[in-house]
DNA sequence: CGAAATGGGACCCCGGTGGTACTGTTTGGC
DNA sequence: GCCAAACAGTACCACCGGGGTCCCATTTCG
């Protein structure tokens, strides 16, 4: 596995589409449910929970809608999977210390945190507005250089 | 989230303390739950699990038990993973095309297989004697080096 | 004041994961 | 030849979280 949710999923579509508009837009859930084509109760949720965490503003009544908190080319893939789905963790001990029995015994623990810690910063790296090009055609967005520990077997 | 299961992260350190002795070595099922502090059945259906996908070695009757069918230096941390949960994906999408509606449309879609496949590379390459290293002090086992898509804003 | 919009819930269904148990089948040793 | 040790396969259950929907309160523009 290794997946996200499919809402953080959705959430980084309809942050997407909205990127590819003026910063300031407002856009209703109904429009961003209809451009993505999700159902309108599921954009709406996951819309509500991008306000709650900042990422959008929301704007009630009439004329309402919610637009992009911060420029798209500020708003990292990894803070997106932040907002919806709580703290950052390959394994559960990387976040949550102290459910696994063998935490303190764990010979792989240590590691386990370290790689969370690469792939997150990796993913902070990558802004929306890279996520949104349809085929970028340019180079990876990413290059993983693993550098072996050295100094063993 | 993107999480590996707990079978997972139990697989991956059941290998890495066989991976502590010769490769010949066989180790029962008992003895590898005792070492990891897992209870028997769930030591045992990793292993069969592990035998299975052919990174183990087993062995019947009286006197069996598990042994690595690979050099512990050649068997990376993705490797275990695609065993012990199938193909690897942070998207749905990454590894199971057709099962979602807006997939042709998806303007996220290619970069998300691009990021899965990078992880899954940077995983590829570390191998389970680099996790067995109680805590290595050495250089970050891994490191991730964006290359923005260049040519535009 | 009413319609359009978000806010905050509650609510259900389902599948997957974690975990256990049971019944074979193989094999070594006495 | 028989028994015990060990893996093989598989069925089984319980729980939790995710996906998804709906309802009602609240705000705000016209």
């Amino acid at each position: 596995m290794i997946r996200i949710t499919r809402q953080t999923d959705y959430g980084i579509l309809l942050l997407s589409q909205m990127a590819a508009h003026p910063v300031a837009e407002v856009h209703t859930a109904k429009d961003a449910a209809r451009q993505s084509g999700l159902p309108l109760p599921m954009a709406s949720k996951i819309l509500k929970a991008l306000a709650r965490e900042g990422l959008l503003h929301s704007h009630r009544g009439v004329k309402g809608g919610y637009s992009l908190a911060v420029a798209p080319d500020r708003i990292s893939v990894a803070a997106v999977i932040q907002a919806l789905e709580g703290p950052f963790g390959i394994t559960e001990c990387s976040y949550n210390p102290g459910r696994c029995e063998q935490e303190s015994s764990c010979p792989v623990r240590t590691n386990w945190q370290r790689i969370s810690v690469a792939v997150r910063d990796a993913l902070d790296r990558i802004p929306l507005s890279e996520m949104a090009l349809p085929r970028p055609n340019g180079p990876d967005l990413l290059t993983l250089i693993p550098t072996q520990a050295q100094g063993h077997a």
